[in-house]
DNA sequence: GTGAAAGCGCTAACAT
DNA sequence: ATGTTAGCGCTTTCAC
């Protein structure tokens, strides 16, 4: 018994079904010019052959093969395992598939995209780190649009969805000084990103506006990790040169997560009572009973849509929407992490809507 | 500016490098027959021109697409995480891609199957749920191999590449015997699926071993989740009926953490003073300063190089292997969540290998 | 509503 | 080493 044996093809199907070959085709395109009961009698021999449109074939004359590629950067951060099961879901529900790639945080994603033009996708997601313009203009050049998710390239052709993230970053701010919050310390991810940037300069600007010194703001890098947050957080504490924060920012959630760890497992230390944590994304892990995590929710179904919007997959004749940078506000949910001043009492109403 | 703008073809290349449309191509296959200047002249005229080659036309004649579609269950869980991650990276690695599925938990991958095969994948991995055996002869009548990882099918002719599961589950009830403990309660997963099972079928052959009574033991199931987890594990603890056990196995380390977690903020439970845990998967999230689990280390990357070598994508021609069970010995990980009696006390080294 | 013919972009076989 | 020819399985005109 040998592999690759004889796949039914249309002519088979055809054959069988006395029908010309593409009578089976239009028997599997929907909206077609093709007798009902031709239809269902191809549709019999078929089944009869467990016969398998090729779709390979067909994309190479209609030109589009219903599939999206999608570029991970940081898998480790449950964030993007959820953008991945947001687009899966969305896009099998369209009958189009996902080609997935994962890129290390911190490479960049020419390759990867290279990789992609050869299975002439129908569009591309970019959640990784760095691109350059060159493979924007070539993927735009070729028709294919592309979308960065949660990042954006200033002043640049690609087209990007993401978070309000300064404005984010000043609500976690705002929370802080409504609980009273008077030294401040801030985690920060990838320095080169835009996202951890935004976050970062939100939080301080609010601040600033409070009349606190920048100097007086505690920044450390977490390299956007579990771990690198872990120790950012410790060497925070640890540093007698300055005064301890009552106040941390982690840039991310599951930076937020290390860094909690971190300081009750090695140092003792209480949340909020001895430090209140704000954070970012709201990841389903935010709410678990150990973290309970203060957080600005990044609404991911909204982003998928304007991303899918962006994309128009369905309307491929439309020109590339180029330079759009289209911000979501995120919203402040409130749990454990920073203690709720009374005046906010009322909407610590936490695990509803997106 | 109008999208589906004219890609390169070899024919553009070939008219601007003054050769013929085949050279083009064997300019791009490695291996081929043609002189090292003529390769470089046409790879210079296929950068000016950004030209791609287009795998979709490729695999019509070579009837290999390069593509491995690879069909996820339960995403929440960060063990699948890890493995998505393992083949992602090995199959870029090899020039291949991974096609993505999602299926919800507990969903037939049927459906999942059929758009695979439009695609014309050289092969498929399963770590969802269901799968009719139906689908399988479809996939091998049509020549694609298909492994199930993580899971098998008894009896039939499907694949499959796991852990020992029954194995590991002894190791984790050894280890309870071996810390003292006298009264034993397990929270286990998808009642239908082998995985869960297996390891508590394991478990409970070791404690009948000891004189242990089966119907001493606890049973409650957790559906695989987090959530799922917590809550079965405060039944246990509130079912007054029935004394506490002082051992309790998660069938999986992201259930364990549900259940420790519910434990402990809930009951005020301590770990393992009040209760010890043992569970199964090392996920890098079991080494967390909060869990510290004691568990049965699943050895992705052994499991990963077996599911490929089942696969055999390098020889197409090779029949495709039926009904192999590839069980892989797991290793247990000592770390808090169980007492380290003395007699093992030098085991406790954790970090190393896989 | 159906069939005949051409062609998508490439690789494989053969000829030179 | 290179060119010529055919054909992978489908969709798309265009006749009928």
């Amino acid at each position: 018994m040998v592999r690759r044996q004889a796949r039914a093809t249309s002519f088979d199907v055809a054959a069988l079904a006395g029908v010309s070959q593409p009578v089976v085709s239009r028997a599997f395109t929907p909206n077609s010019r093709i007798a009902p009961e031709t239809r269902e009698r191809v549709l019999e021999a078929a089944r009869k052959l467990n016969y398998v449109p090729n779709s390979i074939a067909s994309s190479l004359t209609t030109k589009r093969t219903n599939i999206v590629a999608l570029i991970l950067g940081n898998l480790a951060n449950p964030f993007y395992v959820h953008v991945l099961h947001a687009f899966s879901k969305r896009m099998q529900a369209e009958g189009r598939q996902l080609l997935v790639f994962t890129v290390d945080p911190g490479a960049d994603s020419d390759e990867a995209i290279l990789h992609v033009l050869k299975y002439q996708v129908d569009g591309v997601i970019l959640t990784a780190a760095q691109l350059s313009t060159r493979m924007i203009s070539i993927c735009h050049d070729r028709g294919i649009p592309i979308v960065l998710f949660n990042r954006y390239i200033p002043g640049s052709d690609a087209s990007g969805v993401r978070c309000d993230n300064a404005g984010g970053g000043r609500l976690i701010a705002e929370a802080f000084l409504a609980a009273g919050a008077k030294t401040f310390a801030m985690i920060t991810g990838d320095p080169k990103g835009t996202t951890s940037q935004d976050r970062a300069r939100g939080f301080v600007e609010r601040l600033l506006e409070e009349g606190i010194k920048r100097s007086d703001i505690i920044e450390v890098e977490g390299q956007s990790s579990y771990e690198g947050a872990a120790s950012a957080a410790l060497s925070i504490f640890k540093d007698k040169s300055r005064p301890k924060p009552d106040a941390l920012f982690g840039i991310n959630d599951i930076m937020a997560m290390g860094a909690i760890d971190a300081l009750r497992s090695r140092l003792g230390l209480s949340i909020p009572n001895d430090l209140m944590v704000g954070s970012f994304d709201d990841i389903p892990e935010a709410r678990r009973a150990p973290y309970q995590l203060t957080t600005v929710r990044q609404p991911i179904d909204r982003m998928v849509e304007e991303t899918l919007s962006i994309l128009h997959l369905d309307e491929p004749d439309l020109p590339i929407e180029r330079g759009i940078d289209r911000p979501i506000q995120g919203r402040l949910i409130w749990r454990n992490t920073i203690p709720v001043p009374p005046a906010y009492r009322f909407e610590k109403t936490d695990e509803s809507g997106s």
